[in-house]
RNA sequence: CGCGGGAUGGAGCAGUUCGGUAGCUCGUCGGGCUCAUAACCCGAAGGUCGGGGGUUCAAAUCCCCCUCCCGCAA
């Protein structure tokens, strides 16, 4: 089929590198703009950029869209299936209707539970057993169009967001690859999401990042996974700020939230119990076990873990 | 030149302001105690203080240059 693609980080590679191998023609790629990353200032392409131009696929990064141009480009291409995924943009319905066959997501979650910018954290952060991934008719709504397949996945309990990115990512290429097959042979499924089972993921701002000592070992430590590897949960000792990268629950030792319970390892009383910070990073250092940072910090007793500013 | 922190025995840190025998909490090894132990007691090994140059009687510490690591911001 002639298939325009349109997506942007890491989660989105293997879907083009599945449709690429799969011998369809890219007639063109779409990708947010490059970005100022990392110190420095470098401007550095989005990792679906530099697949495509390893394939020598013609790369578009439109700064608007809702211009009509883009949508008149798309006309012109005449694509077959425009397939979307983590592109980071709503798209307007004339781009929508452009393609013959309509356009294509793929989402990480199970539709409609989860519809937004960042269902894989979000799964974890709520300590869900199960996800997955969704394909659909993209409608002019948030993660709203009509369902094709779905395939779900277990989430195992010590589960980084991350290492659940990386399965999930695999896993929708191969959703990917049977739902077009399906439309190619004329038998895909459409069915409309149930709104009222709707649950949604939005953005992960900073805020949310910074750990409250006055929740639960369980819905701390499901944080501290959903938020790894970024931005990583934070809280401060002595004004410094630690990344928390690993947390365990332990639900037996009480204390006052934020206090710092352990001379040679890493437990912080919380609400009903404690946590042990297994894997920290301070700031300007690197990751190390919570029992090593504890014990280069040569505590008097007393100290607490607190947000920033207090 | 975006802002900032860091490099000290195997690990995490102190010591640098006001140069003068390199220290702490662990780990490792040996011994002891114990029914036993990741517990406790005693002892030991292990560091050209990131690299180069300079000042000095003397530099982890002061001056200059370099390399590497990381946090913020985006």
């Amino acid at each position: 089929m002639n298939i325009v693609f349109m997506g942007t980080p890491d989660f989105a590679v293997p879907c083009l590198e599945a449709l690429i191998d799969d011998g369809h023609h890219i007639q063109a790629v779409f990708s947010q703009p490059d970005r100022p990353k990392g110190r420095g200032y470098k401007l550095s392409p989005p990792p679906v950029k530099e697949l495509a131009q390893a394939h020598e696929i013609p790369v578009y990064q439109p700064t608007k869209l809702k211009d009509g141009q883009v949508a008149a480009f798309l006309r012109a291409l005449a694509p077959d299936l425009a397939v979307v995924v983590a592109y980071g943009r709503l798209l307007p319905a004339d781009i929508l209707s452009a393609p013959r066959l309509g356009c294509v997501n793929v989402h990480a979650s199970l539709l409609p539970r989860l519809r937004g910018a960042a269902p894989i954290q979000w799964s974890v952060i709520g300590g869900d057993n199960v996800t997955g991934v969704t394909t659909m008719y993209m409608d002019a709504g948030l993660d709203t169009g009509d369902l094709i397949l779905a395939r779900e996945t277990p989430i195992g309990p010590d589960e980084t967001a991350g290492e659940l990115f990386d399965r999930l990512s695999a896993l929708g290429a191969r959703v990917l690859r049977d739902t077009i097959g399906l439309i190619e042979s004329g038998t895909a499924p459409r069915m409309r999401q149930d709104d009222t089972r709707a649950t949604y993921a939005p953005m992960i701002d900073k805020g949310m990042a910074i750990l409250d000592f006055n929740k639960t070992p369980k819905e701390i430590c499901c944080l501290v996974r959903g938020l790894n590897p970024a931005p990583m949960a934070k809280t401060t000792l002595d004004g410094k700020l630690i990344k928390i990268l690993a947390a365990a629950p332990v639900p037996e030792i009480l204390g006052k939230p934020g206090a710092i319970l352990d001379t040679q390892r890493f437990i912080v009383a919380c609400k009903d119990g404690a946590v042990e910070f297994l894997t920290v990073q301070p700031e300007g250092k690197k990751a190390m076990s919570g029992a090593d940072f504890i014990r280069g910090k040569r505590l008097q007793g007393g100290e607490m873990c607190r947000a920033p500013g207090l």
